[in-house]
Formats: structure tokens, sequence, C-alpha cells
RNA sequence: GCCGGUGUGGCUCAAUGGUAGAGCAGCUGAAUCGUAAUCAGCAGGUUGGGGGUUCAAGUCCCUUCACCGGCUCCA
């Protein structure tokens, strides 16, 4: 048969049944030592796959194509490691991730950090006895017996799942593991590797099966590429909004209030305060108009929502009040519903679009509390559009619109957008009829198509009652966080039984979209403090410009420069300790604060400011009107009159 | 909630089962200083809480709370 040899340039006649690397030994030999996997028809595979009629063929290298195969090729490796260690040991699943892999493990004890050295030099071992890896492929019957006889439960449920007739096996020495591949030629090409931790995980995701443990690792071609990861995870580490807001006086969560409740300081309050206020005059500006409502409510409003039934697990015990029941409000949305409700409204006053800074409290397990972006008491910047359904669409057009232009705003220009549908194997999991489902799926799809939006499609995410649009921004190491959401709901409308009354004097039933674009402000604070390091931008700064007086005798003079700041709405502390002058600029660098002034008696005879700025260092002297103007011209435009 | 780990002054960290200590921050005093730490002194602790083992517990055991890394779940 022939194939084609992409990077020898040629078409070759070869037999049947023959490998890619007896090929490439026959024609390019020279090319062989460094090979690792090989290109068929531009899907990877091993480089003993054997080729098919007319195939194109290109070896692969060390480098990023490879670098999921050696993750996953290192994975094996450990598991060799831990099956040599814990004969006894299960294995289950290990692939690769984003930033390396995992294997998880059914293991006689539990593992300690102190195992993974020991884990690390096995691996060592297996990797100097530059194992042949070799591929087979064998009956599913045959694997299941294989893996029955070395007692390997798991694996033996793995392959019963397989649809296949055939699975593949790779063997490095005595190790053996069902696997897809493709895997490097021998355990002797697997990089620089390093164990990073040790978690639990149950199998397949699923709670109720036992936990097994998870090994984490990660491992790259080169040293430098390794000691480069760990170094940027290491510089990650410090933009850690838990460290940044303690260290910077942004917010606190203390044993004694309880967890998962946050303390807004001064600093972190005034941040908030500055993110409050260009949210509402956008929302103004996008013909929102606002609401509040209380903490707590009647048992039956629960009940006529749905959240008793639905979310009980989240919301805390009711209290007793005049012997009637009230609940503290998980969701600010059935209120809206009743305040629409408190009268008639018409076809003519939709959208009705509904702002409101709610303050929700949700009982979330504990183990799942993670400084702000993960908490128990939050506040979301909620929004209730009820419209009709020819104004579905372009309402969540605006809603998107909006986000997008608040989420650049802050600087997050990489975002994840997810349109979360049904499951449509478990349509009990849903309320509400076929068609509602479907005008709704129909209006976001087309709102993003209209918007050019590139969106992943997430089955079986849907809320109960309605689809939804979901952004997503990361943190510091990586981590995923939503932001934004947008929730279309028919189930309420109905629920409370609200309606509009159409041009026909008839009676009919808004569509209600939820949103909250930053999300919340706990969690949307918390990546905002990693996304800029504590560095927030002028705007944001919680103190924006820092008068360092030389020497305490100038007073006088630096209160009369604060004042002329604060005039002109600049936000200005004066540091009036004691101190060398060093170490007040040692205190505003930490603090991260964009401008400093300097202020001493050069200045003060000729009536002018010294200026520093946290990044930019010295700026030299200049008039305290060139630096006002200076500072408004940094201002985005929303802030500038 | 589950698995593993960790809890020592406000912060960062010491302390073989044998007298809880340092630096920074704080306070007091001195120094009056020009672009990333002036000097000295003082104060600050029921070692997360509770129970146990021991002549003796920060250290070992149990329990509980919180935090960290994950899993599951979510804004």
């Amino acid at each position: 048969m022939k194939v084609k040899l992409v990077d020898l340039n040629k078409v070759v006649e070869v037999d049947h049944n023959i490998t890619v690397f007896d090929i490439y030994s026959t024609y390019g030999k020279e090319l062989l030592p460094d090979a690792l996997l090989s290109l068929i028809n531009g899907e990877l595979k091993d480089l003993s796959a054997k080729p098919d009629e007319g195939d194109t063929i290109s070896l692969v290298y060390a480098g990023k194509e490879a670098l999921e195969p050696l993750r996953h090729s290192v994975s094996h490796i450990m598991a060799q490691a831990v099956r040599r260690l814990f004969p006894e040991s299960q294995y289950t699943i290990g692939p690769a991730i984003e930033d390396g892999f995992y294997y998880d493990f059914h293991l006689p004890r539990p593992l300690a950090p102190e195992d993974l050295p020991v884990i690390s030099e096995e691996m060592d071992k297996i990797v100097k006895e530059n194992l042949v890896i070799v591929a087979e492929k064998v009956s599913k019957d045959e694997a299941m017996n294989l893996f029955a006889s070395l007692g390997q439960n798991y694996k033996v449920e793995l392959i019963a799942e397989i649809e296949d007739e055939w699975v593949t096996l790779y063997r490095q020495g005595e190790y053996v593991d069902l696997c897809r591949g493709p895997h490097m030629p021998s355990t002797g090409k697997s990089g620089s590797f390093q164990l990073i931790s040790i978690a639990g995980a149950y199998f397949k995701g699923d709670e109720k099966r036992p936990m097994l443990q998870r090994i984490y690792g990660t491992a790259f071609f080169t040293r430098e590429e390794l000691d480069g990861f760990l170094k940027q995870r290491e510089e990650a580490l410090k933009r850690d909004h838990r460290k940044l807001g303690k260290e910077l006086e942004f917010f606190s969560i203390e044993d004694e209030i309880g967890a998962g409740l946050v303390l807004w300081h001064p600093k972190g309050a005034m941040i908030r305060k500055i993110i409050e206020d260009f949210w509402r005059d956008e929302h103004l500006k996008r013909g929102y108009g606002f609401v509040f409502s209380p903490h707590i409510g009647r048992e039956s409003l629960w009940q006529t929502s749905g959240h008793l039934s639905f979310y009980s697990e989240y919301m805390y015990s009711p209290m007793e009040v005049d012997e009637q029941k009230y609940l503290i409000k998980p969701m600010n949305c059935p209120f809206a519903m009743v305040a629409y409700k408190s009268k008639t409204r018409s076809y003519k006053d939709l959208p009705l679009r509904w702002a409101e800074l709610g303050t929700v409290y949700r009982n979330e397990r504990s183990g799942v509390l993670h400084g702000l972006l993960r908490v128990r008491g939050f506040t979301q910047d909620d929004a209730h559009i009820f419209c009709r359904p020819d104004q579905l669409k372009d309402e969540i057009k605006n809603a998107i619109e909006l986000a997008q232009y608040i989420l650049e705003t802050f600087g997050f220009h990489e975002y994840s957008i997810e349109f979360s549908v049904r499951d449509l194997e478990n349509k009990s999991k849903y309320v509400g009829e076929e068609k509602a489902w479907e005008m709704a799926g129909e209006a976001i799809e087309q709102s993003m198509k209209e918007l050019g939006l590139n969106y992943k499609v997430i089955e079986g995410e849907a809320k109960f009652y309605g689809p939804a649009i979901d952004i997503k921004i990361k943190d510091a190491i990586g981590r995923l966080w939503q932001c934004t959401t947008i929730q279309v709901d028919f189930n309420l409308p109905q629920r409370f039984n609200i309606i509009y009354m159409g041009p026909d004097g008839k009676e009919y039933q808004p569509v209600m979209v939820h949103r909250a674009i930053l999300g919340s402000f706990e969690r949307f604070f918390g990546t905002l403090i990693e996304h800029y390091s504590g560095a927030f931008p002028l705007w944001l700064s919680p103190v924006q410009v820092k008068i360092l007086p030389v020497k305490p005798d100038i007073s006088e003079y630096a209160e009369n420069i604060s004042r002329e700041l604060k005039k002109n709405k600049i936000r200005v502390e004066v540091d009036n300790r004691e101190e060398a002058l060093s170490a007040k600029i040692k205190t505003a660098q930490h603090e991260q604060v964009p401008y400093m002034l300097i202020l001493g008696k050069r200045e003060q005879e000729v009536n002018l400011i010294a200026v520093r700025e946290r990044r930019k260092g010295d700026l030299g002297a200049m008039d305290l009107l060139k630096f006002i103007e200076l500072v408004k011209e940094e201002l985005p435009s929303f802030l500038k009159e």
C-alpha cells in the first residue's frame, strides 16, 4: 500500500500491518531517535501505530502538541510506581489535564505529603529502566478477565462501560493499563516531572461512591519549562486575594462571626462603593429601575416560589415571628415577583427592568467555602426583567452586552461564556413546557449569534426553571469562577401567576429574565483583587494619592494640598508619621497607592509638589493644577464630566 | 458534606515530651531625616476550643471549630 511521509515529502510503498516506526526505519532512520509519536491524518498516534492505505504520516517530537501524551504517559509511570509501592492498590483513571495530570487510586492507607518524594523516587527508577511502552488491542472480554485476575475491580467496571468490542492495553514492564493512548515510546522519554499534591476524589465524581486518593502532578519536556511553571505558580500564590485582602486591609472573615461571612473594611468598602456607583450609573443609562427588598420573608413566599422544594438544603432554618415562620432569603427573585404583582401591568409597560443589590444567605457546605470567592452571605448585583415573549431576545442581548461592557471596564478581557441547556436524557429534572424551553433556547442562541460570541454549550447545566448563559472569569491560579449569569425563567411567572394585559384585553404571562453581571460583590471583588494583584487602577484605588511630608514642620502645606485635592474629588491620605521619607515611601508602595506627593521645604518655597508614581517612580516637581489634570486624564471616560 | 493536611502574639515564623521565643506591626521616648525600613525601650500568649494520657503536653491520643488543597456543589 502507499502512504505519504510528510516530513520526507514523499509517497512510499509499504506492506500492510507495518508500524510507523518500521516505515521510518527504512526511509528516514535519521529522524527516529528524537521522535516520540506519529501524526496520522492529523491525529496523534503511537510510533508503533499501523497506518492504512493512503494515510498521511509525519513524526512528532518534543513540543506543545506532544505535551498531553507526555503527561498522560507520566501519569502511567506514577501509577506504576504506586503499584510497586502498594501492591494491594487499585488504580482507576489518570488523565492529562490543563496543567498536568492526575491519577486516582484506591489505597490500603491514606497518603501523606511525605509519600510524594517516595513515589517520585520510584518513578525515577522506572524512567531509568527505560521500559518499552507497548500498545495491544484485545477484546473487551479478554481485558475484563485480565483486570479481574489482577483484582482491579474499578478497571473491570470501566471496561464494561466501553461500547467498542475492542479496547487498547498499554504495557510497560510489569505494568498494564487500559488506555486509549497515545503514549511515549518508552518510560525513558518522560521529560521533567513533579508531583504536586494529594487530594480526595470520588470515583466518577459520584458522592455516593467511596472516595479515592488522587495524586496531582505535572510534566514538561524540559527542566526549564517545569521550573518556569513552578515559579509562575508560586508568583500566582502571592496574588491570592485572601493574602492581599488581609495585607491591604480590604476585608476579613473572622472566626468570631462565622465561616463564609465577610467584613468589608474601609478600603475594601471604598472600592465596593466605586463599583456600585459605576454599576448604578450604567444601569440608569440602560433603562433599568432600582428596587430593594427585605432580608427575610414569610415561609409561604418560598413555598410559592418553589425554593422550599428545590433549594431547601441551602436555606437557613426558619425563625419564628408572631407564630409565623420567616426565612432568610437565598435569592431575591420572589420579592420582585410580588412587587410586579402589586398592580395590573399592561403590555405597554414591558419590558420592566428592575435592578437590585440584594444580599442573600446560602448555607453552603463547609468544605466549599473559599475566601471571598465562595461565601455564605453575599450581595448579588441582581436584576429581574419582565418582558413579552417578543422582547425576550433583545433583552437577553442587552444583558449580554452590558455584561461584556462591565467586565471589559474592569479589565477582564478573557472570560469563558457557557450556554447551559437541559440534560435531554433526564427531562424530569426540569419544569415548564417543551415549547417554552425551545423558545428560550432559541432566544439565547439567536442573541449570541447576533453578537458574534464564541460559547460552549454545556448540557445538563440549565437551571430547573430554564436555560442560562453563564460567564466565568479566572482567579490567580486559573480556577474559573462564575460571575455573570443570565437565566430565562418561565417557572416563577407561572407560580406567582403574574400577568400583563395584552392589546386584545386578554391576560398574558410575561417571561422573566434573572441576571447578575458581577454575580456577587464578594466573588467579583475577590477575582478583581487577584486580577490586579491588589494594584488597582487609579479610578478604583481606595487611596489615589498619598501625601508624604518630608518633615513634620511642613504639615500645614501638606494639609492645604490635601484639601485642594479633596475638593477635586481625589481620594487622598496624608502620612503624618514621624518617619524617614524612605520609610513612608516603602509603606505607600506596599499599599499600592498610585501617586505619592513628596512635600518638603523645596516644594513649599516654590509652591510645587514632587510626584512619585508607584511604578514609574519619581516624576519630578510640578504644579498642583497640572497634577490634578494628570489624575483626571487617567480616569476612564465615564468618570470625566 | 467527603478525603488529606494545617492551627503558636495583629502579621511572618522558632521551640528532643522538660522555664513559650524572634523579626515586622503597635505603644513610649529620642533622632528632624529628600524617593523602598533611624535608634532605643515597653507591652503583647490559657499555643483555635473541650477532653484525655503523663511526674510533666505547643509537642502524644480523642473530639469539636476554623483554615488550606482537592472532590461534589455553586454567585
